[in-house]
DNA sequence: TTTTTAGTTCGGCACTAATCGAACTAGATT
DNA sequence: AATCTAGTTCGATTAGTGCCGAACTAAAAA
C-alpha cells in the first residue's frame, strides 16, 4: 500500500476509534487523541504536535491528556535535555481488562444480592430470575479466575 | 424485617441502583425506573403507577420507558379487557450478558486488527503491544465460548 | 356523538459537558 | 534581568441532554 493511501486510512480509523471511544465515556477530543496515539506510525507525540494534528486549543489538549493519563490509558516520557513531554499510549494488559470486567460483575452481584434480600416473597418471578442471574455470574466469575491463572502460566 | 423498614430500604436501593445505572449510560429517570422494577415487591407497574411513584411527568415516563424497552431491558404485557400496559423488567440471561461482553471484545479485536494492518513497521512498539493484546483476547474469547457451552450443559 | 383513558409528540427551558481564548506560571535560554 | 518555551488554569461561550407542560391521538366507554 502507498504511504499516502495508508495515511488516509489511518486518519479514517482514528475517527472511527474516536466515535467508538466516545461510547465508552471519553470526551470527543480525548477519544480521538487516543486513536491518534494508537493508530499512527509515529508513536510518541509532543503536546504541540497533538495540538497541531488535531486542530484543537492548547487548553483542550491539556485537559484531555490529563484525563487520559489519570485513567492510565496514556503516559508520557521525557528525554534529558528536552523539556517536552512525549505522549504515548499504554498497552492495555489483557488480564487487567478481564479484571475490570470481573469487578464490574462483582459489584452487580452485590447489588443483586441486596435486592433479593429485600424481597418479601423469595419465590416471586423477579426474585427467582435474579437468583438465576446470581448463580450464573458466580459460575463465570469462578471460571474467569481460573482462566486468568491459566493465561498467566502460558504467557 | 418490618414491612415499613423494608420499603424504606428498597427505596434507598432504587436510588443506589439509579446512580449505578446512570454510570452505565442511562438517563437519571430511566435508571431509577429500572431500579423500581427490579427492587419492589410489586412486579408489574402501569404507566400511571410509574408516573405516580417516581413523581415524573408523563412525557418523561414515556421516553424513558421507550428507551428501556428498545434496549430490551424492560418489556410490557397487557391483559385482555385492560388497555393499560404493565411494565416489568426482563430477566437478564447470564449467557446473553456474556455474549454481549464477547461481542464487544470481538469488535475491539477487529479494530485492533485494522490498526496493525495499517502499521508501516509491524515490529514497532505499538504494533507489538497490540499483537499481544490481540493474542490475549483471542485466548479469552475462545475459552469463554467453552465456558458458555459448559454452563448450558450444567443448567 | 361526546367524553374518558392511556398514552405520544413537540417546543422550549434548564442544566451539564466540552471547548475555547486569554492570562498565567515555572523552568530554561539569551 | 528579560525573554522564550511548554504547558496549566480560569472564566466565558457553545453544544448537547434531560425533563417538563401543553397539545395531540387513537381506542374504549358513556
Amino acid at each position: 500500500m502507498e504511504d499516502s493511501e495508508r495515511l488516509k486510512k489511518q486518519k479514517e480509523l482514528i475517527e472511527q476509534i474516536g466515535r467508538q471511544n466516545e461510547k465508552e465515556g471519553f470526551q470527543p477530543v480525548a477519544a480521538r487523541i487516543l486513536g491518534l496515539l494508537m493508530v499512527m506510525d509515529k508513536e510518541e507525540y509532543t503536546f504541540e504536535e497533538i495540538v497541531e494534528e488535531m486542530q484543537i486549543s492548547k487548553s483542550s489538549a491539556s485537559t484531555a491528556l490529563k484525563n487520559l493519563e489519570i485513567r492510565g490509558i496514556i503516559e508520557y516520557v521525557t528525554y534529558s535535555g528536552d523539556r517536552k513531554r512525549y505522549f504515548r499510549f499504554v498497552s492495555g494488559e489483557i488480564v487487567g481488562m478481564i479484571d475490570e470486567m470481573e469487578n464490574k460483575m462483582i459489584r452487580n452481584l452485590a447489588t443483586i444480592n441486596q435486592i433479593i434480600e429485600l424481597k418479601k416473597d423469595p419465590n416471586s418471578r423477579n426474585a427467582t430470575f435474579l437468583k438465576n442471574v446470581l448463580k450464573g455470574m458466580e459460575f463465570f466469575i469462578k471460571n474467569l479466575e481460573e482462566l486468568k491463572i491459566q493465561y498467566k502460566r502460558e504467557h
